[in-house]
DNA sequence: CAGCCACGTGAAAACGTTTTCAAATCCGTT
DNA sequence: AACGGATTTGAAAACGTTTTCACGTGGCTG
């Protein structure tokens, strides 16, 4: 039989109510209040949560909902995420939906059912459409990704301002044929892609554009395929670390080596980025505040809840390494 | 006001129990059973966790305990996790401990708090020693790292015998001198030294062996502070991803080609040891199967708690890339 | 046709806490 | 000496379920 504060409340000599002041560090005389911590000793007591969940109605729980824990993005964020929880006596229960809208709905009837103080969430572009038509009895604070405009809280980077950025960067170093690959699970991706876009007419180029399942082998086999049908663009950009792993793979596996052959950026500023070649050049996202801030916006949210909808926009940063180089101009016409 | 069973029953027209039937898939007869389920649609009824958790005392909930979930290693393992918890319907509360012993011991009364299901988890050496005292409520796996001998399930490869291969292997390619850095943190760290020592010793070499904090900065500065003193091993092994991390970036940094001007080998093959040079030759653990194969574990044990204590010992594999290769021998002594 | 069993149903107890409320005690003030 | 207020305590209700138990109904069996 598990002992109760009952138990303790007998040993103590004791009412229960006073053992649950001691717990809660409520108004109890110094006497009374060794009594009963001793007897927490004594007895071993370990508080039940779902007792106290119940009764008190807090769960202290925050719910993190992202698409794939090993996307190094994500792994970030869930770390930051956990410390902060930590930091504040909290539990994190942690989703992976793998962008898949029907997992997705059954982690979120799940947060329900847990009734958690509030949730950190990346939804995929087709629950984030339907996101504004739910309700939900915590908050909700969007991560990288956006719902409908103002349903909801969200931190995030400049996503289109980054893309254009990075396309600057590769015009600036005179590339022209730019190859932009984006994901098409995600709002995120689209907002990268109409920044691409933007800067791209901004240069007076023509953009050349495919949205992709944001995986490394959609990546890898989407280059392999366009290298193989005589295709060659001056430089390649992708949405994501994922697609910038496939991307990378791929150029290798063609023998392709970067800036010489081709140049290479991303999003994302994962280990390896670092490591491979001559670098790649990368948007970096600063992840772990994304994180921090998602949980402070959570806890404001819990404080004021009537406080307008907010939406963090953090810098993001251009890390430029050697993959995006000048390349020596041949003979090939500019256009 | 929240909806609650009784709400339900009363729309219904019947009793909270038969509602509890009705959800819990219990003998109730269809006509009824199309009412509540009626009734539920209308008053968007939403089951309370917490109170099921209370009354039924199961709480469908798995911890996991890991060092750093950004260790790629715990990464993958906490995914092979989740998705096990969700073919399952559980749900898993995520922490990590940074080798931190309090913090360790805080996760651990938390989940007896939580009165968790079961408990998957990556224990300090320190806190292993004192975990044959303690007493669960719950099945405890291990995973990655061992506790006292026989006290706890766990699941593994052999690491003695994996880092004894990879010594085999770089001494086949010529390799003599050879310097192991490991983890000072985990039992597994002490077992790959183990290995390694019995390998070096069964081919009559000497051991230069560092026991570090598990992080990539350790790693490089200890390498770092030893080829500023002169030091040139032929190879360096290590025990972790983290430390082979630090180790390639400490090579890079101090202008050394693996495997031209040393050779580089450790354990974890995780996405960037193949994209980096020539490859890294690693020491690859299943580590899904890790995962899966305790969550296997929990609910064996569940099943048969007098069951004997098991340790799962999976086969890790070496992959042999560039970074081992053997050098061209040069007029240097051969020991 | 009597008896039995299987089945479906509801009333009420139970799970382990926190919280409300009222009672009791103590202190200082008038 | 009496009163008011603050402080500490305990009894009991409440949180939202599941589970136990007993009851009623109907169909079978003998």
């Amino acid at each position: 039989m598990t002992v109760g504060i009952k138990d303790v409340a007998r040993v103590a000599g004791v009412s229960p109510a006073t053992v649950s002041r001691v717990l809660g560090n409520g108004p109890v005389s110094d006497d009374l209040r060794q009594k009963v911590e001793a007897a927490i000793k004594a007895t071993q007591y370990r508080p039940n949560l779902a007792a106290r969940r119940l009764r008190s109605q807090h769960s202290r729980t925050i719910g993190l909902i992202v698409s794939d824990i090993r996307n190094p993005f994500f792994t970030t964020l869930s770390r930051a995420v956990e410390d902060a929880a930590y930091g504040a006596d909290m539990r994190v229960v942690l989703c992976n939906t793998d962008e898949n809208p029907a997992r997705e709905a059954m982690y979120l009837r799940m947060m329900q059912e847990e009734r958690i103080t509030g949730l950190i969430y990346a939804p995929t572009r087709t629950t984030a459409e339907r996101l504004g038509r739910m309700e939900f009895s915590f908050p909700v604070v969007l991560v990288d990704r956006m719902g409908p405009a103002g349903a909801h809280d969200a931190v995030t980077i400049d996503n289109a301002s980054a893309a254009g950025v990075l396309v600057d960067h590769l015009v600036g170093q005179g590339h022209r044929r730019i190859l932009g690959l984006f994901g098409n699970t995600s709002s995120t991706a689209e907002l990268r892609h109409d920044g691409y876009a933007a800067a791209m007419a901004r240069h007076g180029l023509d953009t050349d554009v495919r949205f992709l399942p944001p995986t490394a082998e959609a990546a890898e086999a989407e280059l392999t395929r366009r290298l193989a049908a005589g295709a060659r663009p001056d430089a390649v950009m992708v949405s994501n670390g994922l697609l910038l792993l496939g991307l990378y793979r791929a150029a290798r596996r063609a023998g392709l080596e970067s800036p010489r052959d081709i140049a290479i950026a991303g999003f994302d500023n994962e280990t390896w980025t670092e490591l491979v070649g001559p670098g790649l050049t990368v948007i970096e996202q600063p992840v772990a505040e994304i994180g921090r801030a998602a949980m402070d916006l959570v806890f404001e949210r819990l404080r004021t809840p009537d406080m307008a909808r907010r939406q963090v926009v953090l810098a993001a940063r251009l890390v430029v390494r050697g993959s995006s180089a000048a390349r020596e101009r041949t003979a090939r016409p500019a256009i």
